[in-house]
DNA sequence: AGCCGAATGTGATATACATCACGTAACCAG
DNA sequence: CTGGTTACGTGATGTATATCACATTCGGCT
């Protein structure tokens, strides 16, 4: 299924738009191809896009004393991802973004969606839902966070997105846990 | 300044409303006062709606195993607060909330929320924006919880609240930053 | 004023995890 | 194939924090 679609699909989830709001809407994106380990939004840096996974694997996160780093979110096919702080605030991203791998992702400024919001308004509809269901999502890890202890968030994690297991290398997951990649291998590796 | 008002400058920063169209969006919203202690929202229950806050303090929390309270938001003023994922999904509560001091609130049901976003294109503006706001804000804690220790985390709330120290007990504070009463109580009384 | 429960301080001990250190295996590019 | 980088496993040790226990203080009621 070719970008559009996959889109189309997503977005019919919750909001409803005819065929011709649709094509308006998705004439404001541009398809892009990244390769595994390139970079797409770099702390530091300005920020004027977010970013529509259709294929592959991204990862957005935090980079700390220059050594630690934390990621906040992997992106996969159907997610939204940028650093959202720095485009709405237009700040400098603190936040980096890039691709664990190879991806296929389509694109939009800060200025068209806040333009389509306002001239459409079942899309500005569907971005109230889409952050929304971010918003429960941080809410919910930020408590699992104070509420359990690694290993329970570690299956948490898997049963949720059991694909991460093989597509992304451990300690990307300790750094999303948010614990050292050597307790997160003694974790697992207490067999019995 | 009484509660309609109150709202009407919040909304006010986001989104454009007539004189007319406010005085609409107000006339879906009931006042409520509550007494110190009294609770708002109750876990395992129904949640019908959310709640706008023109004075007082509140608490939304969640309570593990009967014994751990973590608290998720202190609602202050110009606050909102419910329990969201229980709201929007049409679940039972898993979220309480209740007041830490005398409170008056504007309470919003989540069906009313809905017709108004759909009646009106900039009540759907101002939602997502807020929620947004909210987002961005558990994004940001979230990589406090993982970046830094308590003493920061600590630190951090209060320069960002500095009403709370005089205005919650401390092991509520403790309960937000996810450690035990003792931990923070030790914390601040090192004093050399 | 005086009482009682709630809030807070503080010691002793246990534990999960970070950190450092080192070794091995897998992967890839020349 | 080969050398180097990246990923992963595992031991030893230090540290922040939880937990339990008890003492003390505070604040709201009657």
């Amino acid at each position: 299924m070719e970008a559009k679609e996959i889109l189309k699909q997503h977005i019919a989830k919750t909001a409803t738009l005819t065929d011709e709001q649709f094509d308006y809407f998705f004439s404001h994106f541009k398809p892009l191809s990244y390769k595994k380990g390139q970079i797409v939004i770099s702390a530091g840096e300005k920020v004027d896009h977010e970013y529509f996974v259709i294929s592959g694997c991204l990862k957005a996160f935090f980079i700390n004393d220059e050594i630690k780093m934390y990621i906040l979110q992997f992106a996969m096919p159907t997610w939204w991802t940028s650093d959202y702080g720095a485009l709405y605030n237009q700040t400098d991203a603190t936040i980096s973004v890039d691709c664990i791998t190879d991806a296929e992702i389509l694109c939009l400024s800060n200025h068209d969606r806040e333009k389509i919001c306002n001239e459409l308004h079942q899309a500005e509809h569907f971005f109230r839902w889409r952050t929304n269901r971010g918003y429960l999502a941080s809410q919910k890890r930020l408590l699992s966070f104070m509420n359990n202890d690694t290993k329970v968030r570690y299956e948490e994690l898997l049963s949720l997105y059991p694909q991460l297991y093989n597509l992304v290398p451990k300690h990307l997951i300790a750094a999303y846990l948010g614990v050292s990649r050597e307790t997160l291998s003694r974790l697992y590796n207490a067999h019995k």
